[in-house]
DNA sequence: TGACTAGGTAAGGGTAATTTTAAACA
DNA sequence: CTGTTTAAAATTACCCTTACCTAGTC
């Protein structure tokens, strides 16, 4: 319970370990452990839902919250069935065609495409391993310095587990470990010595690679995309025409068949004359041949459409699909390459579309896109339907699936990354309400107890730390509003230090306790302007500008009796206050349903706030230790048992401290000492000085608005 | 000598993102 | 008409397999 109250500025953060927090779109919200879980422990994940409730009777404007997911990873597919048959395959060199023929023959298959993150696991782990067992710290020393001889049977025992030949396991390790690849970007300088060194060198992408500081693959990449006749931007139409030409002439077809393998792009280039193979490929695979070919255009319901039929596909790993047969017969599919990169943007809706299993994330495509349909308010963006104030929805939902996975102490303990994030996105409507409305305190409430219940006042808006991605929640405003997180012990605000009593720091304390100690966590928002919203972790500035004007769709436009700017759209009116938000583990099936018709809330800007996993707060401790409440979770729909896991909840020491992460968030992988953490009091970025002031300013007017946050945000993130 | 081991290379098809450009809005 | 936003198109950095090659050695 450390209640900060307007004057007191104590800052006080507890610590957390790993729990991240948060909502999507729809105004779920959803808490998080730390997803490293090594590949034995159980890890179960745990769903939560939450809700915008209307406080008050007065109109609710829709909000559809929800969220969910769950199931557990089972780890089964990673583990190859019947190791000797993988063993055989990862034993194996493949150097020749008979190799594979004879494998192959023997009723042998294997994994072919790009790495999963499971066996880039299994990979490391085995690399580990190896070093371990030999005493050897660096596996570069392995890889480059020592003889075939020296690291004998270094591949073959790294190839364990993995049903790749040991060729493709070779090829990884090297370019995981070559420095010289992932450099990023060329600059115009390298490109310029690039050619030069082409003349000089022709191929000897070797020699070249080595003189620019690049790995050979890396610059012989980069020539293929030169080609001095090579055009840039729009396609003129008559290389469209020359290019419809030369595939169907080199492929033995007749304009209007539908052409997408098979094709030597490197041989059409040549005939395209003005155009890299690449630059080809793509114009045909992409538009030129599904137009031709009388293609139709792609549509909301074709979206839907696909992540049905994926669905329906049933396969565990989105490798499995096959986007030939899926392309078949859909006119508006413009090839299965294109295709398959459609998926990926409709993946990426999904904030956290990397962390979550295949089956996990299309349930919750499947799930979000239900949503849509019955909720077509949320669909129907700019479309004129004449809602006035139809907010500016975007169509791009940005939502989390969030998932929890626990790990079980031991591993927690053990582990260097203890120290967790939570990544918290808020936003600051902006009240249409009068600016006048005064600012009085702010206070955040944190409590921890069984029941906590923090809240946080009135507005606040964004204070950059000065770390991309990362900063203060400052309070400036008025009347009590907001923001009452209820949950277990564990997730707290805070307000700030006595230099910066606005500042608010949200965090929560250990995992293990939010999770099993509580059963509920329950956000409310009384007002309706402030809204909290996690961010993927993984793009955080991408997302600020995708979450940005999302509005909230559900809000009928007859609850707004005036159309409000395209900011204000995200903003509840003040009548309508009050929208409550629970998050509220789903234990069973519990979630969605609860909230069908609830205002949601906006996402915006992201804040990221990360607390260490040290407490001290003695009031903290002392409330802390609530039960032992089992903390998993599944929800239905997946076959997957639900699984509880108690943790025994001890806290910890306190540190308060607010760190930074380099990455602008901090990543679960982030080791987090005592040196990595910086104390509050070193948040003098000369960035956050000048937000401070703005804020201030903005802060004693009232209700600052929205756009004004999200400038902030923007600048912050150009800045870096 | 020939087969085998353990790499190694260039070429080219492909993917995942990012950057640009064009189109749609307010 | 204008400044924004956003969706689509283009570009690019990196990935993976195929087909061949090679030096050492058993």
């Amino acid at each position: 319970m450390s209640t900060v109250e307007e004057d007191s500025d104590t800052v006080t953060v507890e610590t957390v370990n790993s729990v991240t927090l948060t909502q999507d779109t729809e105004g779920n919200l959803i808490l998080h452990c730390p997803q490293n879980v090594s590949e034995n422990d159980q890890s179960f994940e745990v769903t939560m839902t939450a809700t915008t409730e209307v406080a008050d009777d007065e109109v609710t404007e829709g909000t559809v919250t929800q969220i969910q997911i769950l199931q557990n990873e089972q780890l089964d597919e990673i583990s190859p069935l019947g190791n000797e048959e993988v063993s055989a395959v990862s034993q194996a060199w493949f150097t020749t065609k008979e190799d594979k023929d004879s494998l192959t023959n023997k009723g042998h298959k294997w994994k072919q495409g790009m790495w999963s993150k499971e066996e880039i696991d299994i990979l490391m782990n085995n690399i580990e391993r190896y070093l371990k067992a030999r005493g050897i710290k660096d596996a570069t020393e392995i890889i480059f310095e020592m003889s075939k001889d020296e690291r004998k049977d270094f591949y073959r025992t790294i190839a364990w587990g993995l049903n790749r030949p040991l060729f493709a396991v070779y090829r990884r390790v090297l370019r995981m470990y070559d420095d010289r690849n992932h450099v990023g970007k060329y600059t115009p300088e390298e490109i310029e010595k690039l050619k030069e060194l082409r003349i000089k060198h022709g191929n000897d992408w070797a020699t070249i690679g080595a003189a620019l500081g690049r790995s050979a693959s890396s610059v012989k990449d980069r020539c293929r995309l030169m080609k001095d006749t090579c055009n840039t931007g729009k396609w003129t139409e008559e290389e469209e025409k020359r290019l419809a030409e030369v595939v169907h002439e080199l492929t033995s077809t007749e304009p209007g068949d539908i052409v997408t393998q098979g094709v030597s792009w490197a041989a059409v280039a040549e005939r395209v004359g003005t155009r890299s193979e690449k630059q080809c490929r793509s114009k045909w695979l992409n538009y030129l041949n599904w137009k031709q070919s009388g293609g139709t255009e792609w549509t909301k319901e074709d979206e839907i459409n696909l992540i049905l039929r994926i669905a329906e596909l049933d396969v565990a790993d989105e490798n499995d699909i096959n986007w030939d047969l899926l392309a078949e017969g859909w006119s508006s599919v413009r090839s299965p390459q294109w295709l398959r990169s459609k998926w990926w943007t409709i993946k990426r809706q999904i904030a956290n579309h990397k962390d979550v299993s295949f089956p996990v994330l299309i349930k919750g495509l499947k799930q979000l896109h239900e949503n849509q349909k019955n909720n077509p308010t949320l669909l129907e963006n700019k479309s004129g339907s004449g809602v006035p104030n139809s907010n500016t929805n975007s169509s791009v939902q940005h939502v989390q699936i969030r998932v929890a996975r626990l790990e079980d102490n031991t591993a927690i303990s053990s582990s260097p990354m203890a120290a967790l994030q939570i990544p918290v996105q808020i936003t600051h409507v902006s009240s249409t309400d009068s600016p006048a409305a005064t600012v009085d305190s702010e206070t955040i409430t944190l409590n921890s107890g069984t029941l906590q219940t923090f809240e946080i006042l009135p507005s606040f808006h964004l204070q950059p730390t000065g770390t991309p991605g990362t900063y203060l929640l400052q309070t400036s405003s008025s009347q009590g509003l907001p923001l009452t997180l209820t949950a277990s012990p564990t997730v707290t605000l805070t307000a700030a230090a006595p230099a910066s009593p606005e500042q608010i720091i949200v965090h929560a304390l250990s995992p293990e306790h939010l999770l099993n100690t509580s059963d509920n966590v329950t956000v409310q928002c009384h007002t309706p302007r402030v809204i909290i919203q996690t961010v993927a972790t993984e793009d955080i500035t991408s997302s600020i500008s995708q979450a940005e004007l999302t509005v909230d769709s559900d809000i009928q436009s007859s609850d707004f009796p005036e159309p409000p700017d395209a900011l204000e759209a995200d903003t509840f009116p003040d009548e309508i206050h009050h929208p409550k938000m629970t998050v509220e583990p789903s234990f069973n099936d519990a979630h969605v349903s609860k909230f069908s018709d609830q205002n949601s809330t906006e996402l915006m800007n992201s804040v990221m706030v990360r607390t260490e996993e040290e407490i001290s707060d003695t009031d903290l401790k002392q409330e802390e230790s609530p039960s032992d409440l089992a903390s998993a979770y599944v929800t239905e729909g997946l076959e997957s048992p639900t699984i509880e896991e108690q943790v025994d909840q001890t806290i910890d020491d306190e540190t308060i401290l607010i760190v930074p992460s380099p990455h602008g968030f901090i990543q679960t992988s982030d080791v987090i000492d005592t040196e990595s953490v910086l104390p509050l009091t070193t948040l003098t970025d000369p960035i956050l000085q000048h937000h401070q002031e703005e804020s201030n300013i903005i802060g004693s007017s009232l209700g600052s608005p929205v756009s004004e946050d999200s400038k902030d945000v923007e600048d912050l993130v150009n800045c870096h």
